[in-house]
DNA sequence: CTGAAAGCGCTTACAG
DNA sequence: CTGAAAGCGCTTACAG
């Protein structure tokens, strides 16, 4: 495999390399016999473009970075699934770019992009995005933010409605006969996690009853010391709303080490739809967030704002999933 | 922010651009007050210089691509969390590349890659590596793989001992009491996965019990199926070892559907050493797999094929760890 | 419709 | 130790 580049397929094909660059990069500017037989010899070379000497030259590139505080945690991990193939049936390669929660990796990972000529970028942040911090980078302006946004709504967000989510728990839980429901946090940096907690307060006041939180902390032994707290309670709720699914799951393995079942002792919600919660055990109940359709809207988002400055807010709808966690109160 | 270049630089501080590109790349090649002074411009001015012009000149870059099938599956997920830092420390930027099972993908990661300039790449395959494939790219002589691999000794590759892991979990069944022990595959396509299997069909065979496998599928209902050929036994197993954690996962979940306890009704195992694990229903014992040790010997082995051509087979000790999920048999 | 030339942001022999 | 020149693999006005 010797190095091939644009001029050894150009001699090949007896033309100039100016030519061959056309009959890749705009056909329709080039004679179709030309251009057939130019992408023959090519081809019969194994010769593809190089997209970093593209990229070069014409100031872009079709790396689309993701951006994520950890992979390790599902709901990161799906909406990277789904984003790669997002991207890739949009003629983009996903960058995955994970910091960690450290904010300097995230501005690194902002020059590199800029560096790289990357069209725009896509931040799912586990924090309230700074959108002035944002903006101190040439490529702050080309981001869409997967969270809401305060107070600037200059850039593109999506996200899902979160209120609309817990009404749906809440709900759900009640028709089951639940009254006392409480609620555990357990992240607590976006302002996603800050709207479930805050429609929980609100709503279950509303509903008269009054509000529980078992532990509003993001670490992730918030769970094992949400049980802890109900296991000393002397009225525990008879239902739990974790703020997402790995909350849920820690809760349901700590209050299973106390000695509690869910849902005979006590009904456990989560919140995201992880396809893991299907196989948790007991199968988790929960809100689902469409996650695919974050992704592709997020790209979506992205480069409509890149066409033509538009900025949009989407906000999608959440859904029930019932599966095995909750169940009628106790008696 | 107007486009900062090398030219900019060289300008303003009153050298020649090839005198900025030493005090970059080859810093002892220049005098270092004037280091120091291009340096200090350079900062000044926030340029830094282009890793896309760099890779194109001099035909390498710090890429280097984490070929996984899936990233929603949490193995992979950690994978890739200590592998993007492992690279990190050592100057590289991790590409996480997805294939979902995908040959045609892998194939053109490898292409891309080639074409990046990446040094040499990471594979943790879905099935057995295919070295005479590998190698029909030229970037598949730079890739070491996370499992072992077949004939061909001359890809350097890291892996846990499947038999001693296999073992270990064997071992700790029978000192809790567990003679009679069933085991899901879940997984088949690698070595590794071959190699879990084989072992504990050898090695219940030399401890005079009946090897019995529950299921032998490799797609995600595995854990179902041997849940339902459990339930239908007269004489079930006592204790499981699933092949893996996400196996032992679905087996413990669809059990449990079935009004099964773990571990008062059956002890059950996984194999891997997930995070999630300590956070399931109930804390999932298991075999270890030092997984952040796999992910900085991989980069090391590639560092070394790549530097003198030497190939490194790792076997690393796989470890137990008890949890919750395991005790000793019922009655 | 095609070619010749200039240039994207760098590096590296080669002189001096 | 530093500069001038050529070139990595492309693209794109500009001619023809």
């Amino acid at each position: 495999m010797a190095d091939l580049s644009i001029d050894v397929v150009a001699k090949a094909a007896g033309v100039h390399r100016s030519t061959v660059s056309r009959a890749f990069s705009r056909p329709e500017a080039v004679k179709s016999e030309t251009r057939e037989h130019i992408l023959k010899v090519a081809e019969g070379l194994g010769y593809t473009m190089s997209p970093l000497a593209q990229a070069l030259r014409t100031k872009t590139s079709t790396f689309v970075p993701l951006i994520v505080p950890d992979i390790t945690n599902p709901f990161f991990a799906e909406l990277a699934k789904t984003m790669t193939q997002a991207a890739d049936e949009r003629g983009y390669q996903l960058l995955l770019c994970v910091t960690n929660g450290d904010p300097a990796k995230t501005e690194g990972y902002f020059t590199a992009m800029q560096a790289m000529y990357a069209p725009f970028g896509i931040v799912a942040p586990s924090t309230k995005v700074d959108t002035d911090a944002l903006k101190r980078f040439d490529f702050g302006h080309r981001v869409v933010v997967i969270d809401r946004v305060e107070g600037d709504s200059s850039v593109p967000t999506v996200t899902v409605d979160s209120r609309r989510g817990i009404v749906l728990a809440l709900e759900h839980l009640r028709s089951l006969g639940h009254t006392s429901i409480g609620y555990v946090s357990g992240i607590s940096g976006t302002h996603t996690a800050q709207d479930r907690m805050d429609a929980y307060l609100e709503l279950s006041a509303e509903g008269s009853s009054t509000p529980l939180v078992l532990d509003s902390g993001s670490d992730p032994d918030a769970g094992a010391r949400a049980a802890k707290h109900f296991l000393e309670m002397e009225n525990p709720p008879t239902a739990i709303i974790a703020a997402n699914d790995m909350v849920a799951f820690a809760v349901i393995s700590a209050l299973g080490q106390g000695g509690i079942r869910v849902p005979e002792d006590v009904s456990v919600m989560g919140f995201d739809g992880l396809a893991l919660g299907s196989r948790f055990n007991p199968p988790l109940t929960t809100v689902r967030q469409p996650i695919a359709d974050m992704g592709n809207i997020a790209i979506e988002l992205a480069e409509k704002q890149n066409l033509n400055g538009s900025v949009d807010h989407v906000v999608l709808e959440p859904e029930l999933l019932v599966r095995a966690s909750t169940s009628g109160p106790r008696k």
